[in-house]
DNA sequence: CAGTGGTCTAGACCACTTC
DNA sequence: AAGTGGTCTAGACCACTGC
């Protein structure tokens, strides 16, 4: 370490010191879940001092890379626990209450990706993407339908069957069996109105007002792996946002 | 300094120090755009160490209560910097171009509180609140209609004439005339079809789907001070958000 | 009790802005 | 050159966890 850059390409060593650490996680030196050395050891690894690891850990932290146990250690950030388990998904019941979905997938196959989709992705026009439906309850209504593309090539061996008999929330699944985690995601969002094909699943009137959200989702290295198109019938339920 | 309390109720030091910065930003000590003392000076003041003081206000920075720029100082948010003009607001043309919404003020009013405004305000039913009404454009076309609810007594004096002379964002109007700054929002979203106000405020046809985005925003102390309900069209332009 | 993360300090030096 | 925030270090001690 130690080797500052000239001042065009200056980047302080705390941030060297998180590149080379996030830099393990995608080659997957340390498993989601599981421990990362300590800060000490750390510090030894990379001859720095273990303020200036700290620093990095902080940044990682404040990502949601890593996350903190006072006493315990640090750990990579998994879709897997329970506190963590719907990070990404904002819909509220309008009384307060938690939001428990129950899934029902309805299809899983193998596309070939559009122009407009392999933008989206990255990749080369008719690569192959898995589409994947899915619709999903709250109390026994249906109040999510969504398609969801994911780049083919991280998803080998995903059926219908084992979406289906997956207990928890797809990230996970994602996870445990492809190890693929992801890191961070980009909705956009719009009141649509139902076609015939959402309001069939949805069981609306033709034309209700829904929420579409188009949401991306990135892994390691800031790569677009997922693309979901949902639908969201909010009537009974709100999309929660807070801005800082 | 230097008391720190039982376990039950420890709070770090710098945690101490930020609260005390920010019942001094609360109270007006230090103005929106100006600068607050260095943090050198801060630690003399609250004796303790530099590097105390720094985290204290990493801790704001992180939150947008101050600003800091090498060599110059740390600053108190405000929401007239150009830089951070609309910082709460996520509408987003979908082909990538940059948002200019020209607003036009419809109304300005004193009505009494219902009970469930008077609830999100956290103030008495019947309390006063203003209600102001606006329609902004988008390259000619009305793209948000919105009724917009303030808690009167901050904002004694407020016109329909003097809103519709600001040149700025409104939040820039609250902080220069009313000396009120906004901290953080809530969102709460919904599609929704358009009544037949909505509809004609935004040409649209009746029913048609519009985002309905119910807006608390607070000041210091988290202080609920105005609520939005806005209705946005979104056929060219999307609600964005990140997710981390 | 050892090991982990969390806090606090004091001091040195770097990078940027202003005069 | 002086002043501000930004980085880095070394060391002490506190708080929490698990053996």
């Amino acid at each position: 370490m130690r080797s500052f850059e000239q001042s065009a390409s200056f980047s302080p060593l705390y941030q060297q010191i998180k590149d080379l650490i996030v830099a393990s996680l995608q080659a997957g030196e340390w498993q989601p879940g599981h421990a990362i050395p300590s800060e000490m050891e750390l510090a030894e690894r990379y001859k720095v001092s273990q303020g200036t690891v700290r620093k990095a850990i902080d940044a990682l932290a404040a990502e949601n890379l890593v996350v903190r146990h006072q006493g315990r250690g640090t750990f990579v950030a998994s879709h897997r626990e329970e506190a963590v388990q719907y990070r990404f998904l904002r819909l509220m019941p309008d009384d307060g209450n938690e939001l428990i979905l129950k899934s029902k997938f309805l299809s899983c196959e193998t596309v070939a990706a559009s122009e407009d989709l392999a933008k989206k992705f990255n990749i080369k026009n008719k690569d192959a993407l898995v589409l994947i439906q899915r619709v999903q309850t709250f109390k026994g209504r249906p109040v999510v339908y969504e398609s969801i593309y994911l780049v083919a090539n991280r998803f080998k061996g995903i059926t219908l069957d084992r979406l289906n008999n997956w207990p928890g929330p797809l990230y996970g699944f994602y996870e445990s069996e492809f190890a693929t985690h992801m890191v961070r995601a980009e909705e956009h969002i719009k009141a649509v109105a139902a076609n015939s094909e959402v309001a069939e699943h949805l069981s609306l009137a033709k034309a209700a007002p829904v929420l579409f959200v188009e949401r991306r989702t990135f892994t390691y290295g800031n790569k677009a792996v997922e693309l979901r198109l949902a639908h969201y019938e909010t009537g009974d339920l709100h999309y929660v946002n807070d801005l800082n």
